[in-house]
DNA sequence: CACTTAAATGCAACGAAGTTGCATTTAAGT
DNA sequence: ACTTAAATGCAACTTCGTTGCATTTAAGTG
């Protein structure tokens, strides 16, 4: 399936969002590459946009699961495409986010097989499992 | 081993750091109990040092490698006594941080099976996993 | 196409979190 | 007791994120 300005303006309608050119752009910029981005390379894409609406318009995303959140260790939150399964109540399934300390990007991966965390006694409800080192890529 | 103020100040000063009032407070009180700490938690233990100090401290309790960074999605920067194999290089291990969506602690859990992750080209360096639900203790 | 309205934006101000420089104090070795 | 490098406290500052409010705009309606 093609991304066209008008499929990216729908998906936006479609969770209640306004399409306009602010979110048109972060929307896109995200569609258009493989790896998550920081709230600085947002900012750097939308030069002369208000920092508030870019905190804003982060969350709004967030809240109607456009996006999620993909934390790494030392440095800023990176935020990602979430795929299409992904819902307002459920951002996190059986991927990881993967920091190459070499080019500096992060990424979704997906594991083939499944990783399995025996915990007895307790309830697991969430997992998150952040990876670095060399991306397929650099290597 | 039991633990007396003597073994703690020993323990500061085999990391070539000078066993004041401030430091055998928080790490005594690390040792006391069998969670993790936010800095808020810290800035209660110690009401009457400034925070600057108590920044510094816990920076260089990370650095000597007596604590660790304990990350937790949404809220803040927990720390963790390092266990005795910890040095300053090699702070994570194969285990995990879980928080407790009922008692609010994070606590780091040990996986009797090791976790296998196999990401096929890429070089894996360092892998970070945070559980939330329900422990032990709660369930 | 003009009109309406709720949503989105920009601006100013604020608050919280963490950092830096510097003067003072203190732990620990001599 | 003396010395000195390390640790602390204070003031000031930066950065990050938030809130209130006035203005603008997307998108549905006649």
């Amino acid at each position: 399936m093609n991304i066209t300005i008008e499929s990216t303006k729908d998906l936006l309608r479609s969770r209640k969002l306004k399409a306009t050119p602010t979110r048109l752009e972060i929307l896109s910029a995200l569609q258009k590459r493989n790896s998550a981005v920081t709230f600085s390379e947002i900012q750097n894409i939308c030069n002369d946009t208000d920092r508030v609406t870019l905190y804003r318009t982060i969350q709004s995303f967030v809240d109607k699961g456009l996006i999620h959140k993909a934390y790494q260790s030392e440095d800023e939150v990176h935020y990602a495409l979430c795929s299409h399964n992904c819902s307002s109540e459920a951002h996190f399934h059986n991927h990881l986010h993967f920091k190459c300390t070499r080019c500096k990007k992060v990424t979704c991966e997906y594991l083939e097989e499944e990783v399995k965390i025996i915990l007895p006694k307790f309830q697991i409800e969430k997992v998150d499992i952040t990876i670095s080192g060399i991306c397929k890529n650099c290597n």
